[in-house]
DNA sequence: TTAGGCATGTAAGGTGTTACATGATTGC
DNA sequence: GCAATCATGTAACACCTTACATGCCTAA
């Protein structure tokens, strides 16, 4: 139940459910990704466990936002996940069951053509991350060293995204090259 | 709905839930897992779908054995599948959701100590994946060229484990000294 | 006036995990 | 006798996705 989590980590600073969401949007979505239908039931769920607290305020545009807070319960139930030993969790990825069959396709073009489309996807998860990591690099003159201390582990989040799609990368054009190779294709 | 196609894809050679369950284990649970209590209903539910069929075979040892087949449906199912673009799914990965608010934890020892922690798994994932893939090599003469078709693919999903799990060990590494440094902390 | 962003939510259904229930056979 | 492996399954719960419902404000 770790979204419970990251959401009672975001409210270091008073928020709403859906800027919460846009945070999911802008920064965490490389790891964890989550829709409002989700964030709105849990924050009512935390608030109903004592770990956050919230006041309405009207909205400039639209109905009256509801600002959550942690409470010092939520404080300590936040430290306590940190102190977790890691977990690398369970992987689920949906091209690499395709890849475990592929050969039933019998069809080294159209198979080419799997993979072709395969390395545009990871090329825009990449161009995402590199603009993401740019922007913090223009807004500071020593990166990463002069990174804040909260920035300093977000950053390296991003850091993450960057090496694996990096490798996956490599891996989906080492796979192109092997085809190729292998059934003797042309591009 | 992925575990259908999964399922379908490994009866190949007619076999029980419970060998399915084994191949699991084997060969896929570095991109994808399944519990038997998972797998049973998902062979009921294909069945019904007239995608599988199957046989009860007395076992040496417990009770029979249900022995599935795919249809010609399911072939064609399986292969509809296959035709689907790539797709890279949902990333819920716990360990980045906790290093994104290690800031929090404000003890660089404990920190680092996160992460040599995670070191350990990563070590750990990567040991299965190069013993499982120096079987394949000791298998194969010219390995991986002399791979059969079938083979080819299998083993690119394992090349992929490695890729991926060798840039996390780097990347964490990376983290384990950039803590080491700004803190100026010991081992 | 209509589309889009802001802002809240519920409902239904799909997917996955954990725990439990049953029972045969083999080896210690 | 007891634990482990083989072999089947159900039930309850947790988690996540998609679609829908509501309503305000602003800019084209």
């Amino acid at each position: 139940m770790s979204l419970s989590h990251i959401v009672l980590g975001l409210l270091d600073e008073p928020a709403s459910g859906y800027d919460i969401k846009n945070k999911f949007n802008r920064s965490l979505v490389h790891f964890w990704g989550a829709e409002l239908a989700q964030i709105y039931p849990t924050l009512k769920k935390l608030t109903a466990q004592g770990l956050l607290d919230y006041r309405e305020v009207p909205s400039a545009k639209g109905p009256a936002r509801k600002i959550y807070r942690r409470t010092a319960r939520g404080d300590s139930a936040l430290l306590e996940w940190l102190c977790d030993p890691p977990s690398t969790g369970a992987t689920r990825i949906p091209y690499l069951a395709q890849t475990y069959f592929l050969n039933h396709l019998d069809d080294p073009a159209r198979t080419l053509e799997f993979f072709n489309g395969l390395k545009q996807l990871i090329a825009e998860k990449l161009q995402h991350l590199q603009q993401a990591n740019s922007d913090w690099a223009s807004h500071y003159p020593e990166f990463p060293e002069s990174l804040s201390d909260e920035d300093f582990y977000k950053q390296m989040t991003l850091e993450n995204g960057l090496a694996v799609w990096t490798a996956r990368q490599a891996w989906c054009d080492m796979c192109r090259h092997r085809i190729i190779k292998r059934y003797g294709l042309k591009t």
